[in-house]
DNA sequence: GCTAAGTGGAGGTATGTCCTCCGCTTATCG
DNA sequence: CGATAAGCGGAGGACATACCTCCACTTAGC
């Protein structure tokens, strides 16, 4: 890890110095991982006994902590994605892909957080976003072409979808972790072509409308 | 209204006061509409235009106030839960009362926050639930005699379920509020008797399992 | 052994919620 | 009408977080 000075010009840390970053790093993994994106940097420096000062010093705002933390995860997720869209049966690819996501995020809450939240301040995060978002719409219209996928669900569907079994993983997961699975199964088998008695009511929303209510829900969280 | 002195006598309110307490109760409902049940009593006393005091004085505590709302939206849903035993279809009475559990919940946040949260410290709200819960039981398991609900599933996985699409219909609440329906409906469809591909893994939690997840919920969201 | 780099954590600022208190107003009744 | 108890408003105290800064002290590294 680098420092950079006001001519621009990095440097390196002292070694006790990259040490501590390196115990901060692992202290808000494992934070992040058991009680979400919402923790204080004052709860990662005690558990990482550092002092907070020393936290502040090296990260000017939970966002880059963030952004460090999770930007490995999102290229993993990013290497699911490619590795879905190679699976022959398009519909096992996309059920591939979400598996593997709720698997992460039953492992981790702070990565729900990061899929579902807003990036506002996470660059990297963003970046990352705007990466995977292709190979997701080629994962979705792919199992829709197959005919598997019923025709009348839209990638943008898909966010709403994920938040939904989402919420379900969350309630339980003190209780029974992996029960997500379960409802998983019934959006899954919702989501089936055969499943479909009539055609869905209402819309996707728009991707800008996607964007807003997240922007909505994250301003009334707090 | 009335008061308790401490001889336990009820004692009839001035008519100022009664009528103030009725502006209280109203503001209440709506601001419970709009913003859900995380208002504070000061919210209420300034939409209602009293002073703070005003409403200390009436409600000791904003569960008082709570319960003194949605009591008789409670009392509708349980009249909803028999009307939908009658009709002749059990599906379409499962179909029935949830598509109106969720008409008032798009309508009053709160409704859905009092229906998926604890009910600690609202006796009315948890005497309500005890009344409805066996109508529900009822209803989903004369859906699942019927052969059209399938099989694997179980009455406590109505609350998650329930959980899920409230999920939803929040996110989109912003932006066009009646979309629940859309994702209502592929949950729906993936509830069909000729869904299930397989059997659905996991299970559904017991009632003291979802008490416990509804109560480490609640002090997470906080 | 000197010095610049790094540290800890007390404590200031800001925000928000809950609730009390008391000087003032007003309904009600004789 | 005038007396009086009931009710009112809302400033502000008590408390809880969260965020971040500052500086006296420690330590790595030459």
């Amino acid at each position: 890890m680098t420092v950079r000075d006001d001519t621009g010009v990095k440097k390196p840390l002292r070694a006790d110095a990259e040490r501590n970053r390196r115990r901060i790093v692992d202290a808000a993994r494992e934070l992040f991982a058991s009680r979400g994106i919402d923790i204080t940097l004052d709860d990662v420096a005690a558990h990482a006994k550092v002092g907070v000062g020393t936290v502040y010093r090296r990260f000017s705002c939970k966002e880059e902590l963030i952004d460090g933390v999770f930007e490995q995860r999102l290229e993993d997720m990013l290497a699911c994605a490619e590795e879905s869209l190679l699976v022959e049966d398009p519909w096992d690819g996309l059920v591939l892909f979400l598996t593997k996501l709720f698997e992460g995020i039953s492992a981790d809450k702070g990565l729900g957080d990061v899929v579902l939240g807003t990036d506002e301040g996470c660059n990297g995060i963003a970046r990352m976003r705007e990466r995977i978002d292709p190979f997701v719409e080629r994962i979705v219209t792919r199992a829709k072409d197959s005919g598997r996928l019923r025709a009348d669900v839209e990638v943008n569907d898909l966010f709403p979808l994920i938040g939904m079994v989402n919420a379900a993983s969350e309630f339980m997961s003190c209780v029974e972790p992996a029960n997500w699975k379960r409802y998983f199964a019934i959006v899954m088998d919702g989501l089936r072509a055969d499943s479909g008695m009539s055609a869905l009511p209402g819309r996707a929303l728009t991707t800008d409308e996607i964007t807003a209510a997240k922007a909505e829900m994250h301003r009334r969280r707090r």
